[in-house]
Formats: structure tokens, sequence, C-alpha cells
RNA sequence: CGCGGGGUAGAGCAGUUGGUAGCUCGUCGGGCUCAUAACCCGGAGGUCGUUGGUUCAAGUCCAGCCCCCGCAACCA
């Protein structure tokens, strides 16, 4: 092997209680980046994801699915609309994926816990807390509710039990140190909130082992107690390539991480815990932790409870998945947390991808096949100078002086601008800030936009002898800003960029890294084409509407299927039951009530030779005329009640439960050899 | 005095190390017609939450106050 820079980026392995949302999206997209990014620049990337599958919840989550734990995750993260395939669609490039179940992880997890054990820095004790018998959980002091059991409410008891204790406290200063005097942690606004929260205060030996549930990692020395969730998920970056266990092999050459992005949440696991662990291994630290921030929705958090959480399914299959993956990393700031809203979504599209970007590479490819069919004419491309003017514009902090005005002026300003660019983005995406660096390439394409105001090129066009070969070079230059553009879109928008260098013909040579930084890289008869619509212009009203009705589809899917009333508690004592007439009634006639919407009027042969007349409000359900001739089941001495102007005399048994959160009502339709009037007991 | 984040044009947001306040949408006017009714130019609109301080100079640093939002052991 060459010695390509090895490059170790990773995500949060995920907790598959539920289905992955937006969030873990935004997560897993900006690591895909990042990663795309470090690949273009040639380097040996390892970029790891996974989902973290042991703990408490999922066994809560399992039982009331009725499942063993190992079912209910496998379902989430191999299954249809699983993990997985989110990942898959979102066209997610990780080279690994690790699940905390898998087998080589396990051990491997047994043997870092006793490595620590027999090192001395886990050691047995007893967890005190407060107690709640009836839920059998325990709770600390600050979670309590008045004193009581925030689940239950009941009252709790002083109790302990045995467990197995890390000696965090004892790498305290270092991870101050760490945190306070170095770029370890970042954004920097996150080291205060951990220094001041857990370090100051004291940081406290963490309870590492469980024994209130058995679905985790066993402590293989001492049967009943399972490695706590977070020792066992933060060893995954290293069990993933190799650390104690013999699946792979690669821990010598990616280790230590150069980078863990990871949510706000979590960022006091992975700056506090995870360097002690590390420590206490004696193996190197990441280099670095990174915190992003939160897509929030109408200012607050997404959470299932509040039902308003957003499905990255239904926005990547409505508007692309380059389209969402641009729109994630292009609106908010990556170390802070943005606000999330469809319209922010459909407008992101709009402007940037459809106006500025798709717009460009349709017009310049368009002009360059009609004026010139498919290839430029010979002596189109940059002249010497150009080259010259971009590499002086490429150096940082230079400013190549431009001829003033005229057509020359255009052009330089042009290169000049597109030279330095890849400069400017690279710089962004080093301080983990995309977002910038998407800023950069859309002012190079709305400069572009300009360019071709200033040369109209259609003007050109009605003199092809005198200004052909000048409308030839604006093309160039038009299509060689578009190659720079593109090149450097690529992490973010793969799909989308490999469409853009075929409309381009812009051969392998002229998408690499390097090329992004010369000018002149197209080939100047490279076989340009107009292709399809790269983002369509999108309705925002229209686009809204059927948004919000797909996502009304899927919250309706995602009900339960069938659910009837809970059955009552009190007990009737059998006299009142028998006072209730059930009898057999045939439908003689039916019809829609005037002026209602839920009424029918029925007319019945309840046997006794008089009509009786019931209304029953099932309209929504039953066409009239369907009724007619039908033997159904009614009580008959109910009061007699007026409704919309009619008398109502009794009512008609139906049968009622709820599909996908609607109401679902059906008559008790009777064989027909019962007679009218028979009753029912 | 628990901790942290935020308060910047009508709306939504950017503003690295202090040095003429930017972007998107909306709005008003103009240009162009190659292109996805898009593109380009210009105007109006902000005492950058509030008070005080440091400085030649503060949205940017310091202190106090007001309002909003998260977190307080496992939801990116």
């Amino acid at each position: 092997m060459e010695n390509r820079k090895p490059f170790y980026i990773t995500t949060p392995i995920y907790y598959p209680s539920d289905k992955l949302h937006i969030g873990h999206t935004y997560c897993t997209v900006a690591t895909d980046t990042l990663a795309r990014y470090h690949r273009l620049k040639g380097e040996d990337v390892m970029f790891l994801t996974g989902t973290d599958e042991h703990g408490q919840k999922i066994e809560d989550k399992a039982r009331e699915a009725g499942v063993t734990p190992k079912d209910f995750v496998d379902a989430i993260v191999e299954g249809p609309r699983g993990v997985k395939d989110l990942w898959k669609l979102m066209n997610i490039s990780n080279d690994r994926f690790i699940r905390t179940t898998d087998d080589y992880h396990v051990s491997a997890i047994q043997k870092i816990f006793k490595k620590m054990y027999d090192n001395g820095d886990i050691y047995k004790g007893t967890y005190k807390g407060k107690y709640c018998k009836p839920c059998e959980s325990f709770w600390t002091e600050s979670q309590l509710k008045d004193g009581c059991c925030p689940d239950c409410g009941r009252p709790v008891l002083d109790a302990e039990e045995e467990a197995y204790f890390f000696r965090l406290s004892k790498y305290a200063d270092r991870i101050q140190h760490l945190l306070e005097d170095t770029d370890f942690l970042q954004p920097r606004s996150r080291v205060n909130e951990m220094v001041n929260n857990f370090i100051k205060p004291g940081l406290e030996d963490l309870c590492v082992s469980r024994t209130s549930f058995s679905w985790g990692i066993p402590v293989d020395f001492d049967p009943g107690h399972v490695v706590y969730v977070w020792v066992d998920a933060l060893s995954n970056y290293i069990t993933a390539l190799g650390y104690c266990n013999d699946r792979y092999h690669d821990y010598e050459k990616y280790w230590p991480a150069d980078v863990h992005i990871v949510g706000k949440e979590i960022v006091r696991f992975h700056s506090i815990i995870w360097p002690a662990m590390l420590m206490s291994l004696g193996e190197p630290l990441p280099k670095r932790v990174f915190g992003h921030g939160w897509l929030l929705l109408d200012g607050g958090k997404m959470s299932k409870s509040k039902g308003n959480v957003v499905d990255p399914y239904i926005l990547a299959e409505k508007f692309g998945v380059d389209a969402l993956r641009f729109f994630l990393m292009r609106t908010f700031p990556f170390g802070s947390d943005g606000n999330f809203s469809n319209e922010l979504l459909i407008q992101t599209i709009n402007t940037d991808l459809a106006n500025d970007l798709g717009n460009l590479v349709s017009r310049t490819t368009a002009m360059a096949q009609k004026y010139f069919g498919e290839r430029l004419p010979a002596g189109c491309g940059a002249t010497e100078g150009e080259k010259k003017l971009a590499q002086d514009s490429a150096a940082p902090g230079t400013f190549a002086i431009v001829a003033s005005g005229g057509p020359k002026q255009f052009d330089a300003e042009l290169i000049a601008l597109t030279a330095g660019l890849r400069g400017r983005y690279e710089e962004a995406m080093e301080q983990y800030a995309p977002h910038r660096a998407l800023e950069e390439v859309f002012k190079v394409i709305q400069r572009a936009n300009k360019y071709i105001d200033e040369n109209a090129p259609w003007a050109l066009a009605k003199d092809m002898v005198a200004n052909g070969p000048r409308l030839a070079h604006v093309l160039y230059n038009l299509l060689e800003a578009t190659r720079i553009c593109a090149t450097l879109l690529t992490p973010f928008i793969p799909d989308s960029c490999d469409k853009i260098f075929a409309q381009l013909g812009a051969p392998e040579g002229a998408r690499t890294w390097e090329s992004a930084a010369v000018w002149g890289s197209l080939p100047e008869n490279a076989a340009v084409a107009k292709g399809e619509n790269l983002f369509p212009r999108l309705d925002m009203d229209k686009a809204l509407s059927e948004l919000e009705a797909a996502e009304a589809e899927a919250r309706k899917a995602a009900l339960p299927a069938v659910e009837t009333e809970p059955q009552l508690e009190e007990k009737v004592d059998f006299d009142t039951f028998c006072k209730s007439d059930f009898r057999a009634v045939k439908v003689k006639a039916c019809e829609n009530v005037k002026k209602s919407e839920k009424l029918l009027r029925f007319t019945l042969d309840d046997g006794t030779g008089t009509d009786r007349q019931i209304l029953s409000g099932i309209a929504k359900w039953y066409k009239p005329e369907a009724l007619v001739g039908k033997t159904l089941m009614a009580i008959v001495n109910l009061p007699p009640r007026k409704m919309m102007g009619l008398e109502s005399n009794g009512m008609l048994i139906s049968a009622v439960h709820t599909e996908h959160g609607e109401e679902q009502l059906n008559l008790l339709i009777l064989d027909d050899k019962i007679p009218a009037g028979a009753k029912m007991c």
C-alpha cells in the first residue's frame, strides 16, 4: 500500500429503540460528507457507524412487543425501512457498520472490562440509591419527583445493591486539562458546560454494572452483572477496528480516531468517560470530539411524545436524497441548533439548487449545444495569462490585480474568484463548518450566473463570424467554473455531481481535488450534453400540502392496526341486563335523513305487525339501499328520542373498533332465517 | 444565586481573532430573454434585548438586569 494519510471518522452508534428520525440523519449525513471530503483529498478514510443495542429500554420495548430483544433490534436495524435501509437511501458511504450485539464486540467488551478490573480501575462496591419496589427501579435523589418514584409516584426506600465502579475520579485532573487546554472538544462552547457541570463539582466514580436487567453484555467473571451500556457502546470505536478481537485488524492503522462526530447531548460521555476509559486501558485518545447541534421543530425539541418527529424517508423520497442532504448541510450552522421546517427545506431547494446551480448548468450547457453543437471549437480554453492569474489567486491571502473594464475584467473576476474557491472551502471544512464551505461554493455559482448576464452570449451569437471565438471562450469559462464547483460539491451531493460532470463532459481527471485548484483542467473539446433538469423547481404551496398529506399518511400507518375499547371494570347485575330487550328486526325501508350527514332512517319489521322507526348515525359506513331486506339486531325498549325532528324508537347494534386511528363500524347482520321479533337472550 | 445556549431589518438566520452590519424569503423599481416564470442591477427597511464599562474603535471583550429555550445520567 502507498502511504496515504489515514483518516478515521465515526458517527455515534444509534439506539434502535425506535425508528431513526431526521436528527440521526443529520448527524450521519454530516459525517458522511466529511468522510467523502477526506476521500476526495486522497486520504485513506475509515468511516464507521452502527447501533447500540443493549439496555433496559430495549428490553422493555421488546417485552411490550412480545418479542425477544434481539428480534426487536434486528427488525429496526436490518428490517425494511430500518437503520441500514435508511443509510442506503441517504447514500451513506460508511466502510463498516457495527452492532453491539455482534459476537466479536461482545467478547471484546468482556476483555476490556476485565482489563480495567485487573489494573484496579474497576472495583466492586455498593450502589446506594432510592428504590421503588413495584417498579423494581433504582433512582437517584435528583430524579425523584416530590421525593417519590418518577414513574409511578409511590414512595421509595433507601436501598443498595452490589455493583462495579470505574475510578473516574482518578482521571479528573487529566480530563480537565484535556478539555480546557487542548482543542480536543469542539465547538469550544461545549467545554464550559462539561467542566462546570461535571468536573468542578467533583467527578464521582461511575457505576459500570447493572443487575436490574439482563439485556446487556454479561460480566464474564461475575454472572448476574451486565456491563453498563455506555462502557459497552463507547468501546465500539475500537472494537470495530479489531481491538481485543480477531474480526478486524486495523487498530494500528486507524486508531486514534481523527474525530468522533456526536450530538450535543452525548458530548459528556465522549469527552469525559471515553477518554478516562482509554487512559485506563493505556490507549491513545481520539484527536477530537465534535458536538453538533440539534434540529429543532417550532423552536422546541423533536420528540416522540410531542408527535412531531420528522421522517427522513418521506423527505428523501419526495424531494430527492441529494436535495435533503444539501439542505441539512447548507442551512444549519453545524455546531449550533437550527430550526427545521418544511418551508425552509423547499425554499432552500428552490433558491440554491434549482435557481442557482441547476439553472446555471442548464443555461450553460444549452447554449454550448445550441451555438456550437456537441463540442466547443479549438482554442476556446484557458489562456496562459488566465492560468497564471488563477495560480496567483489560489494562493491564500493574495489578491490578484485584474484588468479594469470590459470583457477581460469579467473573465478575470470570475477566474480569480473560482480559483481561490478550493482554499476557502478547505479552510471551512477543516473547521467543521460545512455550511460555510457551501456558502463559498454558491458565491461562485452566483458569480457565474452574473457572468452570463455581463457577456450576453445570445448577443454575441448574432454574429458568429466576428464573435464566435469570444462566445466559445465565455462558454468555456462557464463550464470550467461549474466543473470546479461540482467537484467541491461532490461530498455533499455525490449523485447530482456525477450528472453535472456528465453534462459538462468532464473526464475523471477533471473531477479530482487537485484539478479543483487548476483553472483550465477541463479539456476544451469536452463533449457537452444538455441533460434533464437536475433540480426541478418546486411549487411551495403544492409541495407543502403534498408533504403534509404524506406525513399524515405515515402517521396513520404507524398507529396500531386494530384497536378496541378496553372492557369495563364496573359490573352490571343480571336483572338490569335482562331488562334490555334485544330483538331481531328486518329492514323494510331505509333512507338518508335530509340535511343530516350522519343519520339513516330505518323502517323496520319488529314482528309486532306495526312498523318501528329507528334513526342510526351510520351513514358514513352504509348506503341505505344496501341494507333493505337485511336482518339486524336492535334494542327496542329504549325511551323514544327525537333526532333532526324525527322520532327514534330504539337502537341498532353495531360492532365498533379503530383501524389505523380511524373509527370502523359494522352493523350486526344476522342470518335471514331468523324471524322478525325473535328475542335475543 | 444549579448548568448551558439564544435575543441582529416584516419572517428565518450568518456574522472566525473588536475596524464601514450581511444572506435567504417578502416588498418596491429597473435590466435581460440563453435558462428550470428562472437570471442580473438597484431602492426601502436594523440605535445588533437592556444598562453601564474597557478601547482611537464593540453585534464582536467585561459586569449587572430583562425575556426565550434546552439540560439536570443514557432522545443526533
